[in-house]
DNA sequence: AGCACGCCGACT
DNA sequence: GTCGGCGTGCTC
């Protein structure tokens, strides 16, 4: 008779499950989280499925540990077990370190604090204070509340709460734990949408009770009410009992969201971000499992949630890059996203208003549904944009704004509208150069500029978070006095919004202004009471704010990252613009927009200026197929770093040197990676460009099998599917 | 990911 | 002579 054993899945850089003996009267099923012995100590792990082929190495049975526990509190379900395997065979991550990204949130399993509430016991006490008889008063309807609520409530110290229990006035009792979310109604407050809104959402509703795989992109620009559209779909799946997942990019998750949610479904969504607490985040994580969050609204991360019955995923705002994790595991959310819909039979949407390339080619092939939503009726108009061209008509040496979009702001501002000037550079300046020497400003471990941040007085790298004073004299010459900055950041563009219109109230909005989310909010809010004339803002202001008194949008550098012929690029600056642009006139008025640059005739501004976005889809996708970049070919990127420069390029060239032969196959480089230097790591990189439909995942591992081990610190770091093309 | 083991340099 | 740096390999 031999004793049971399970394979147990531990979240570290291991890729093969190890056995466990199971103990008499324990049973184990995938997916269950156990307690088991490694080494020296314990750790939490999960009860994987064997393999169907005879594994081929068995452990030596006297070797085995035994499990020591299994936790309570939940498993994972089928569908997540088959998206880790999944990934960790199409990233080449070891199993173990994709199981990790599902348990990370949970390695405390909340010792769930115990909250105590009050109730009245209709005694009254002798003495009787002021503050005692507010007390009893609010508590005298005989409800429970929580201490610090009935003190809030009474207006009361809560001092004064536990002096009347002493005083047997109130009792106390142990208070259920709070629900992880409540329950959203689908019926709250539906919304009137026009034929072609209401049509769309019917084909997702449809989507929904069909309870099948399918992928549907829901293209609609901004303003023309995307989200309420796919608000219905994730109405049904509530009708249902079934659970919804909205994952957007981080920093689109905000209070415009949330409110916009709460109208319709009147309360709140499970929100799963890595600004939620980790005490709710626990309670989150075991609502979603046992099934009463029905609906989640999260970053990437959410996609590893223990969903017990997921109906419906939406990925709003899918080309966003933010997607894109880069570190750790390489993965895209949105690509992982429809492969856990696959696995959990059930359909997708992915909504924005300007489709990455890859998923509007699939919706034109007929791979995804498209659901295309025109401008809401009677409702404001995107802006079309006026090129300035910054060659004939650029601002003065030391300016960034050109007379004509000042004259504009000008305008705007004396018919009482207000103004945003969008620059995608955080801080005062990019550059510090020495007058004297020409010198520039370096990060020690990264090779990167250092950025001024003028509110901070600190020189920062954007890449490692290195920072020092800015320096009075030069480091290199010695000079005194010689430091100047150059090129402008958003800092320094407001400085010159208050030379130029020094009776304009005026605001940075960047993702490093201090004061966390609720000077955020607070900020928001003085915009959208009209406390604000002229806001200067990153991509932060492209995403989900809304500004309804926004006449005019100035792109002060459409430029930015253009040029270097990387294809992506152009995607990514018609996104952003387009975006930004949308933000003007969605209120009542007509807003205008401008945009600088010193390219007009590129194909990207042609296509903004004439908000022409086929015309845009049409050179981009063209592009591709020639040039057979995705989606018509596949790309991975090999990136190889050590702390010696060169040891990442001769562990570069063999392993470029061991590349198996594949038909239609190149390895090109090693070239330096364009970081070449990030955090005192030295990098190469190698590209692998393949056909379109190639396994590549399986042609990497082949290789990684005849490759030369990396030796001392050298690492090879490999992402399937880079977003960087060069 | 930890942790132990082992091989090399520089000190009480 | 030992302390301790890190590079290497193992953990069912």
């Amino acid at each position: 008779m031999t004793a049971s054993t399970v394979d147990v899945l531990l979240p570290l850089g291991l890729d093969t499950p190890y056995s466990y003996l199971v103990p008499d009267g324990l049973a184990l099923v995938p997916g269950d989280l156990v307690t088991v012995p490694l080494g020296s100590r314990l750790m939490v792990g999960c009860v994987w499925p064997r393999r169907g082929d005879a594994q081929a190495k068995e452990v030596d049975t006297s070797k085995l540990k035994a499990v020591k526990k299994r936790l309570d509190h939940r498993a994972l379900p089928p569908d997540l077990i088959k998206l880790i395997d999944w990934m960790a065979d199409y990233t080449l991550a070891p199993r173990g370190m994709v199981l990790r990204m599902a348990l990370r949130h949970e390695e405390n399993p909340s010792p769930a604090r115990e909250r105590v509430g009050v109730r009245a016991t209709g005694h009254t006490p002798e003495r009787l204070t002021a503050a005692r008889r507010r007390l009893l008063d609010v508590m005298s309807d005989g409800f429970v509340r929580a201490k610090t609520d009935a003190a809030r409530e009474a207006g009361v110290s809560p001092s004064v709460v536990d002096g009347m229990v002493d005083e047997g006035a109130l009792e106390t009792l142990v208070l259920p734990p709070p629900p992880a979310a409540e329950t959203p109604d689908p019926d709250h407050a539906t919304p009137t949408l026009s034929e072609p809104q209401a049509e769309a959402a019917a084909a997702m509703v449809e989507a929904v009770k069909a309870r099948a795989f399918s992928v549907h992109l829901l293209d609609g620009v901004t303003g023309s009410g995307k989200t309420e559209v796919y608000f219905e779909a994730v109405a049904e799946s509530i009708r249902a009992g079934r659970q919804a997942l909205i994952l957007l990019p981080e920093i689109a998750l905000t209070q415009a969201f949330l409110d916009r949610f709460t109208r319709r479904f009147g309360v709140t969504p499970a929100e799963w971000h890595s600004g939620v607490s980790t005490r709710r985040r626990g309670r989150i994580l075991r609502g979603v499992a046992e099934g009463e969050v029905q609906v989640v609204a999260g970053a990437r991360s959410a996609l590893f949630l223990p969903f017990r019955d997921l109906a419906l995923t939406i990925v709003d705002e899918e080309h966003d890059p933010a997607y894109k994790q880069e570190d750790g595991v390489a993965y895209h959310a949105r690509d992982m996203a429809v492969v856990r819909a696959r696995f959990s039979s059930s359909p997708i949407v992915l909504a924005s208003a300007t489709p990455s390339i890859e998923t509007e080619v699939n919706a034109r092939r007929g791979r995804y549904g498209r659901l295309a939503l025109p401008l809401r009726f009677g409702g404001a108009k995107v802006p079309g944009l006026a090129p300035i061209d910054l060659r004939k008509e650029g601002p003065p040496r030391g300016r960034w704004i050109a007379p004509r979009l000042q004259a504009e702001i000008g305008q705007t501002l004396e018919d009482g509208g207000q103004a945003l000037l969008f620059l995608n550079r955080r801080g005062y300046a990019p550059l510090t150069l020495c007058r004297s020497c020409g010198v520039r400003v370096k990060c020690p471990s990264c090779s990167a500029w250092l950025v001024e941040h003028r509110f901070r007085r600190r020189l920062t790298c954007h890449h490692c978070g290195y920072n020092a004073p800015v320096p009075e004299n030069c480091p290199a010459c010695g000079e005194k006095d010689s430091m100047v900055p150059c090129g402008p950041g958003v800092e320094r563009l407001q400085e010159e919004v208050q030379v130029l219109f020094p009776e304009a109230r005026s605001l940075v909005l960047s993702s490093d202004m201090t004061g966390g989310m609720e000077r955020m909010r607070a900020e928001l809010d003085a915009v959208a009471k009209g406390e604000v004339d002229v806001i200067v803002g990153t991509q932060l202001v492209a995403k989900g704010h809304n500004f309804p008194g926004l006449a005019l949008v100035g792109v002060v550098d459409a430029d930015v990252g253009l040029g270097q012929g990387d294809p992506r690029a152009a995607e990514r600056t018609f996104q952003l613009v387009h975006q930004v642009a949308g933000r003007a006139g969605r209120g009542a008025t007509e807003g205008r927009g401008f945009i600088q640059t010193h390219m007009p005739e590129h194909p990207v501004m042609q296509a903004l200026v004439k908000g022409d976005r086929t015309a845009f889809y049409e050179t981009e996708i063209n592009a591709r197929e020639e040039a057979h970049l995705p989606p018509y070919g596949r790309l991975a990127s090999l990136v190889i770093s050590a702390n010696e420069g060169p040891a990442a390029e001769g562990h570069a060239r063999r392993l470029a040197a061991s590349a198996p032969r594949a038909e239609g196959v190149r390895v090109l480089g090693p070239a330096e990676a364009p970081l070449a230097v990030l955090r005192g790591r030295h990098r190469w990189r190698l590209l692998v460009r393949a056909p379109r439909g190639f396994d590549l995942s399986g042609y990497l591992r082949a290789w990684r099998e005849v490759a030369p081990r990396p030796t001392g610190n050298t690492k090879v770091s490999i992402d399937v599917d880079p977003m960087s093309f060069m």
